[in-house]
DNA sequence: CCCGGATGTGACAGAACGGTGACGGACCCT
DNA sequence: AGGGTCCGTCACCGTTCTGTCACATCCGGG
């Protein structure tokens, strides 16, 4: 595997140039951008592993960008990492719900950022590289984002498609509803656990035209899994 | 769902207080202990589905408690949340090498404080690989929560299915209904003794068409035993 | 062989659980 | 602003599960 590419969005030098070095120390490919508007044109020609995004940016908040990352099918699945210097309890669950996957808070140590960039790529990349899935007919192309079952197209909603794309890449086991919350809507959202039920229905729905529901199971008092057997 | 049990392992009487209030607003159950020794013992008789501890504690380290819990099967799976006061991010990174599932830092907000717990709960047991129980031609695989006899798949209610898989791993042993009600309903329940029996039928009737209704045996005046051998 | 306590078993009512349609709000595109 | 999409929550409902009871049956001791 080549190099994990990191976006680092920070304005001030010292701070951006002493992560850079601590992470190209460690084996990362660093690139560098000190606002919002250079960040999106960095994320254009390379797509980063990991964006580390400060709290305080000239242009435009951290949040913000953070928060439109994620609502972009084309960026929503690279993790991000906020950089606050603020220690108010405001601000750090108003950046992990504006989709970071994780904050540091300023002043912090190389060693606490690595072992937050790991624990958050782990969490992002549970399974390796194929862009295509298939399964008892149902393919998935995870690069142009689309599920055709035989040759018709099934239309999903982004998240029936990453609830769909996490079974597909973990067949045969059983999540409960805090699990695929926690890996399908992303380790810092709080939602009611029923929602997951919702989005089930969602997907059943969509995949019943081609009796592929089947292959969603309810497990009760557990949980849902994929699977092609019944049960 | 019962309400989720909480352990609180902190030697300052104050913020113990606080936190055990506000916990207990927000519906969990919540015990306390204040130094690692009384911890250990609340966890053979409550099993907490978390864990506050404390960095600093009276007679040991919470990072040492929190690293031999997680060396213990017993407990390696109760999430661990550290305490620590305003310290270097050494610290910090050190409670998530010890094995805890996260950290907070002193001060903290009652808000930030359920928002990981929350998000830690959620996380728990992301288990890794297959664990399949196979016993005389009966398999269980709590990964993908099946059970199967042969090629035939057995259906079990969800206490049949948690009684089995409890027989499963300690075979050849003798349980009293007590015994079971603790280690199989939990703890903290308040259930006839007569109850087990009922469950044990069922689990019988549901081996009874594969003839391993057998494994489950009866041991008058003791309790229940799950074996191949007869008698 | 009979008795008494222990266990097996079917039935049942209430609780728990999951399925489902609807709704209002947030956001996006025009 | 208007229409559309998607999302999270809720309320309601049928189904499944659970704990308990009552009665049948079994077993060992006297």
């Amino acid at each position: 595997m080549t190099a994990k590419r990191i976006l680092i969005v920070e304005d001030e030098k010292p701070i951006r140039d002493l992560v850079a070095f601590g992470l190209r120390r460690a084996g990362y490919e660093v690139s560098e951008a000190e606002d919002c508007r250079s960040a999106r044109a960095s994320l254009v020609d390379q797509r980063p592993d990991l964006m580390l995004v400060d709290w305080m940016l000239p242009d435009m908040s951290g949040l913000e960008l953070t928060r439109s990352l994620k609502r972009d099918k084309e960026t929503e699945d690279i993790p991000v990492i906020m950089l606050t210097a603020r220690a108010e309890e405001q601000d750090k669950v108003g950046g992990l719900e504006g989709g970071a996957d994780d904050y540091v808070t300023k002043p912090f140590s190389p060693r606490e950022l690595l072992a937050r960039i790991q624990a958050v790529m782990r969490r992002a990349s549970p399974a390796g590289g194929e862009d295509v899935l298939e399964f008892e007919g149902l393919r998935l192309d995870d690069s142009s984002h689309r599920v055709s079952a035989g040759d018709a197209e099934v239309a999903l909603g982004p998240t029936e498609y990453r609830l769909l794309h996490f079974f597909m890449t973990h067949p045969e086991r059983v999540f409960g509803r805090g699990q695929l919350l926690d890996r399908v809507w992303g380790g810092s959202t709080y939602v009611e656990e029923r929602t997951v039920d919702v989005h089930i229905r969602r997907l059943r729905r969509a995949l019943e035209p081609f009796a592929l529901d089947r292959l969603v199971q309810t497990v009760r008092g557990s949980g849902y899994r994929f699977s092609a057997r019944e049960g």
